[in-house]
DNA sequence: ACAAGTCTTGAGAACGCTCTCAAGATGCGC
DNA sequence: GCGCATCTTGAGAGCGTTCTCAAGACTTGT
């Protein structure tokens, strides 16, 4: 029925210019040795017969597969996902990676695999012997599973762990973690806060880890106290609410917090509002992701910029650039940036009798 | 240097099963014809040596590629396509195609083409000469270009087509636009809204229309007027700021809008707030698409559900299902729903004597 | 002009899989 | 128990590419 359209094979072009397959595979790998004459003919054939090799003939013969791969939790419908949606590191990854690889004739998939359970080998296992990748990307808290990074590196693919600084095999990229919570912790020190507490994620998390020793250290040095001013969260938005609270309970004089993400710190936002706090007047609230929900909250919160989008592209352009080798294990960090939106101020003044330059808000 | 872990073939699991290479084929396809006892002797070897067939192996032996390929546009910027994050179709679309997908053991590659020029013949072409995916998956604009969905035609190759359902090649899929419409504007209409607008998307987009139809339907029904109540947008933001001043300047009494896109009613929100217009109390919105923003915006939007992931999951079904043929052309509706938030409210009482039940908000 | 190189080109095998086709094993009817 | 049909199994070719290696063409130095 339908004229089935034969492909255009190396073969074509080797009959149309006139030439063997190799001297065609030359030209196409832009190998050394061929004539310029031959080589613009051979080229000529090409664009007329629009040859272009196929992917998997070239994996075949042993070449690169074009392919890295990023591996993502399973156990989520898509329910899940829709929710979780401009809220994750998921989707900013995915538009990093994709594009990245594009530009270097790569392509990227996203591979979900149970992380969770002791399947992840043999689902890993799987994904790779299938796909056979140049590289894998791994992101927190992958980027520091044992069972993943041991079987990569057995497998002796290149990947890169991202959110990891730990030695060992992959290569390794932060996001400075630890300089941006400080940053954000100075910068509310500047404007006068006293009391700044921190809404951290969980410590299988490094980089939750990391962020405290941030701020921890900004108040250090500015002699304020920690005490009983770390939460810790999951990053999503319940344990936020759950977090907020605890914090206000425990501090009538509480006037920053700090949130390990966007959820949670919207989350803290909402138990302002609750409870007549305006923000930023009442309280200063700073966020970290930065992911596009922040914009449009009121008021849009300031937030830590995690450059996941630019680390992902670092990433690539490593397991392209690197290949099969690859023992340099220098931690490459992507600087995040303090984005000021509307969420923070100085905090009010402390003398009762002061009026705000406002009302309070509603009840 | 490193031990080379060699890969496990078909080869290797027969001569440990000490079978033929097709009789190992045979197991792993579920072909028909093999002697129980025998194939549970191979699936031990397979399981024991954790063998996985080679994709690429497959494809170059006339199997399916187990591809499927989601076209987007090119010329985007990182930069660019953060700033459009959580905004945007691309990362819902991704997210159902994946793990739809993923479910099937398929996999879903995004190819980055520049549409707009001529350029798409061309770039196209190569993706699917270098991929040969099993189908491919095409959403507004893309779905209603001609050099497009001919190209993909003619190479025989499944496709499908979200948001078109124009006759033709390729499986159309639509999310019932016009009726979406005509719900979202009799809900206003049903709490009293007589004064009715909207902010349309962009013509080439048939769903534009479709939306524009059922407004103007509803409208008609309740014998309510739609003169100088439209406004064309490009479902950008700017754009959406630009059409809700036209239609407040030009309707001092209109107390509800409808826009086409997240982005553009988000966009109305913030304008409805410079003029010290109150939503819903002033002024009532309904948004499409129900990205993820719209939940976290003040006050959250009521919004038209667009249930894109769902619908790329239906696509991805219908390829995989379909495989080679296909000339089923009946359209495929996925419902989008109507999630109501808080930006919708009977329309103010008309005598200006009435007082509003609170403050008018800021100048 | 001749030997010893370097460039250029091509032939053939190999990659891991599935397809086609033929041969052997097994079942059925009488 | 024999002939035929059906099941089961395997051998070999082929998919489109790159790799290895060898042969021929062209340099260069003397």
């Amino acid at each position: 029925m339908a004229r089935v359209r034969k492909t255009v094979t190396i073969r074509d072009v080797a009959e149309d210019a006139g030439v063997s397959l190799q001297t065609v595979s030359r030209v196409v790998n832009g190998g050394p040795n061929v004539r310029p004459q031959l080589r613009d003919k051979v080229r000529a054939s090409i664009d007329r017969l629009g040859y272009v090799p196929s992917l998997a003939a070239q994996r075949m013969s042993g070449s690169r597969s074009y392919i890295i791969l990023a591996i993502n939790d399973r156990e989520r419908t898509l329910a899940d996902w829709r929710a979780r949606l401009g809220t994750d590191w998921v989707d900013q990854m995915l538009l990093g990676g994709i594009l990245t690889c594009s530009q270097h004739g790569y392509r990227m998939m996203v591979e979900l695999v149970d992380t969770h359970s002791d399947h992840v080998e043999r689902e890993l296992g799987a994904a790779l012997s299938a796909l056979q990748p140049d590289g894998v990307i791994l992101t927190p808290p992958h980027s520091e599973n044992r069972l993943i990074t041991q079987l990569l590196a057995e497998r002796n693919i290149p990947f890169a762990r991202i959110g990891s600084n730990a030695p060992g095999p992959g290569i390794p990229l932060t996001m400075g973690d630890e300089s941006a919570a400080h940053l954000a912790t100075s910068r509310l020190i500047e404007l006068g806060h006293r009391r700044i507490a921190m809404i951290a994620g969980p410590s299988q998390y490094s980089l939750s880890g990391w962020r405290i020793d941030g701020w921890k250290r900004a108040l250090d040095e500015a002699g304020l106290p920690h005490d009983g001013l770390l939460e810790v969260g999951d990053f999503g938005y319940a344990s936020g609410t759950r977090a907020a609270r605890a914090l206000l309970d425990r501090h009538a004089d509480l006037t920053a917090i700090i949130g390990s993400s966007d959820q949670m710190t919207l989350a803290a936002l909402e138990v302002a509002r609750d409870r007549g706090l305006a923000v930023p007047h009442d309280l200063s609230l700073i966020s970290f992701d930065n992911t596009p929900i922040v914009r449009f909250s009121q008021p849009p919160l300031t937030a830590v910029d995690q450059p996941i989008a630019e680390t992902v592209s670092r990433a690539v352009e490593q397991l392209i650039a690197r290949g099969p080798d690859g023992d340099d294990d220098a931690v490459i960090e992507v600087p995040a940036g303090l984005v000021e939106r509307s969420s923070t101020a100085p905090p009010p003044v402390e003398a009762p009798a002061q009026a705000h330059a406002h009302a309070p808000g509603r009840a």
